[in-house]
DNA sequence: TAAAGCAACTAACACGTGTTAGCAAGTAGT
DNA sequence: ACTACTTGCTAACACGTGTTAGTTGCTTTA
């Protein structure tokens, strides 16, 4: 038999694996339309491939959502780990994970923000798991402010809730990516370490 | 012939009809499973009903999410005419705007976060308009900031980078919701202002 | 009590979904 | 050139979706 169709074929450079390729473009894909909207057909049209050849490189739909939330939180605790360690003043503490995190949403946009909105939609094992690291990261991001307050060096306020607005005040930076007339990237930094870190410094 | 089965009705008081309890649940219902992934018959269900009785009382699916963001989306319209108008500082602009957010997303929790996450799904002609609307909306806020800014009761930033931390902030009352151990709405609504317009205040 | 209208039901359709089976076509090693 | 392996394809399934048609039951009005 001949047959003389094209087939396509995912494109990889080196240590660029075809399921990285998968991965990333999911994340795009992801953010755009949301997890349960972005179809296997879309995901493969995106990718360049029919939807079942997927299946060649990944397990399932859901699996994608696994890599995805679980490699961003991982970065997120190692550097916690790091800067716990660090011989540094709270604030200071405090305004290296801001920026880690602003950095993190500028660079990694699509994955950080998968993983901060679909979450939801993992399934257990994995939900109740990554429900976890995400309250103990807090956890410890809160024990941080409480050392700046009874150093002094914070005002004196509710921890949790500083860390529920630190957190979420860095997912707007999805809009500052969405708008037509960006400031730059370094601006935007300042901006935020300006506002939320003097929300704050005690005096 | 002789029917016995019981046949369930939606209860309604006197000023709420049953197209409103269908919202509501609905309401409900998107903030838990996002709209794409709460089907119509969870929905029939939350109500005690069947899926296609719901159809006497709305056009479509997508109704529903139309009247949850526009109905979330006036009240904060309403609210900015009102404060625009007073005879306020810029600073006591911003904090009264803010109040109103956070006693919102308290008190009405469900359809603001749907309104807030959800809006994606609309469908044109209603997408555009709700963009429109949300565009103009934090285009006036930006306004009262920078008149503060040139006023200098605020210190120099980049206005709309401080709306969309204000905002995005504020949506992370949905973790207060969520969480076991909160404190009291009065001390979360004090400890945001102090945070949030602490951040803005010059000196 | 009869008539009219509202609100529930059952049944079904058309469609889009994630995923699998089985096979063809490329690629790499000998 | 032969073989083994990877990666693509087509076809199809089983299922869940939003929604409509047609009918029965309940409530209100005359």
């Amino acid at each position: 038999m001949l047959y003389l169709r094209f087939m396509a074929r995912i494109k990889t450079d080196k240590n660029i694996s075809r399921k990285d390729v998968i991965v990333t473009k999911a994340a795009i894909l992801f953010r755009e339309k949301g997890f349960k909207a972005a179809s296997m057909r879309d995901l493969a049209e995106a990718v360049g491939v029919e939807a079942a050849s997927l299946y060649n490189h990944i397990k399932s739909k859901t699996e994608l959502l696994h890599e995805l939330c679980f490699s961003v939180a991982n970065r997120f605790l190692h550097k916690i780990d790091e800067i716990e360690a660090e011989p540094i003043s709270a604030i200071e503490k405090v305004e290296k994970l801001l920026r880690f995190h602003i950095n993190e949403m500028i660079n990694h946009y699509e994955e950080v923000y998968v993983s901060d909105r679909e979450w939801k939609h993992l399934a257990d094992p994995y939900l109740s798991n990554f429900q976890n690291q995400r309250r103990i990261y807090r956890k410890r991001f809160a024990a941080i402010i409480e050392k700046g307050i009874s150093n002094h060096e914070i005002k004196k306020i509710d921890a949790p809730t500083a860390v529920l607005i630190m957190l979420h005040a860095i997912s707007g930076i999805e809009s500052w990516h969405r708008s037509t007339q960006k400031i730059s990237a370094e601006e935007l930094e300042a901006n935020m370490i300006t506002i939320l870190v003097g929300g704050l410094i005690n005096k």
